[in-house]
DNA sequence: CCTCTTTGGGACACGGGAGTCCCAAAAATG
DNA sequence: CATTTTTGGGACTCCCGTGTCCCAAAGAGG
């Protein structure tokens, strides 16, 4: 669980590894593992040395993506403030992460266990709680919808801005403004 | 192009195969065609007679699709009314459409020519150009991103639904308020 | 009831991705 | 500069999905 000390260029190499394939990933799912290799700028040799199987190389993207989407969230401090702003925060940090977020989307459908979303965020569903008991967000909407819809505004924001349909800096702006009045407008 | 007038026991198979390759594929892009020919009830040998090649199984599932596609959103006569309306109608066909659009989102990425968005509908297009006319679509957005929003609120609203997290009735009318006012509620 | 169609399922070959092993070259490290 | 670590890449086997063929059985249709 800890730092296991494997540092030095080791450490360098799973990074890049780790990142390649969840770029790859989340781009074709079916992704072979020379691609990922290629992607990496590594051979695939060094890819198989790191993580003998695919299963394997796709439960540490799994978990890696997980631990980087966790700390950009914990950043965002959604706890404090106003559920609005803190809102837009969350917004800001997802599609900061948004590749991450991409690929977790698109692979084992990570709720596979069974109770949370797709991010075990229990953060988010609090902020949805707040935002409801402060009567900014809909109350008819349920906490785990306003979720879905979260998750589906940013997906298509950063695939937008990944397919360059779209500014990567207008992104965050714009799931937030269709997030909170959606395509009617302000004065909807 | 018109009716090859194949009819008999044929037909009955053909459609059937197309149905459970849909449904199939839209759970999972790389199922095999062992999965799909057993979703079919049918013998793999069977589905071989009527698609040679798993290319031309997907690219009839994928013409399959869109030809029920359009008819939903012919029938939802989207060039009528006012553009509120008109959304409401088209957001009800897409949703009553859904296993097919769930595949056609999640597979060859349909806009593999160019242009277009996933739907070739024109139609779409038009209605947003219309309803910014009127002013009932905020006019900072642009047509491109309220239609990825409204593929990506369908998609969200029949995939909990799929999931049992909705009920099938409540679908469209959740998705249709979402994508009005947001998650801020009509009074944002 | 007989014939033609459609199906099931076994057997086979092919191709490609996955996983393993090994050795020489390159790079890091002290 | 010498040693150890890390890498590249070839060679090989195994497995599984795909596509093809064939024949006997079930079913449809007149």
């Amino acid at each position: 669980m800890s730092t296991d000390e494997e540092s030095g260029t080791r450490s360098r190499t799973r990074r890049a590894v780790l990142a390649a394939a969840a770029q790859t990933l989340s781009r074709d799912r079916s992704a072979t593992l020379a691609d990922i290799a290629y992607a990496a700028d590594v051979s695939r040799s060094t890819l198989h040395r790191y993580f003998s199987d695919r299963d394997e190389l796709v439960a540490a993207v799994v978990e890696d993506s997980l631990r980087v989407l966790e700390e950009s969230v914990a950043a965002a401090a959604i706890h404090e403030g106003p559920a609005i702003e803190a809102l837009r925060r969350l917004v800001t940090a997802l599609v900061d992460v948004g590749d991450r977020l991409m690929f977790l989307f698109g692979d084992p459908r990570v709720l596979d266990g069974g109770g949370g979303a797709v991010d075990p965020q229990e953060s988010v569903v609090d902020l949805v709680r707040r935002g409801r008991a402060e009567g900014v967000f809909d109350p008819e909407l349920s906490p785990r919808w306003i979720e879905q819809v979260l998750h589906a505004l940013v997906y298509t924001g950063v695939t937008e801005a990944a397919e360059g349909a779209l500014p990567r800096h207008g992104v965050a702006a714009l799931v937030t403004r269709t997030l909170e009045h959606g395509i009617g407008g302000v004065r909807s």
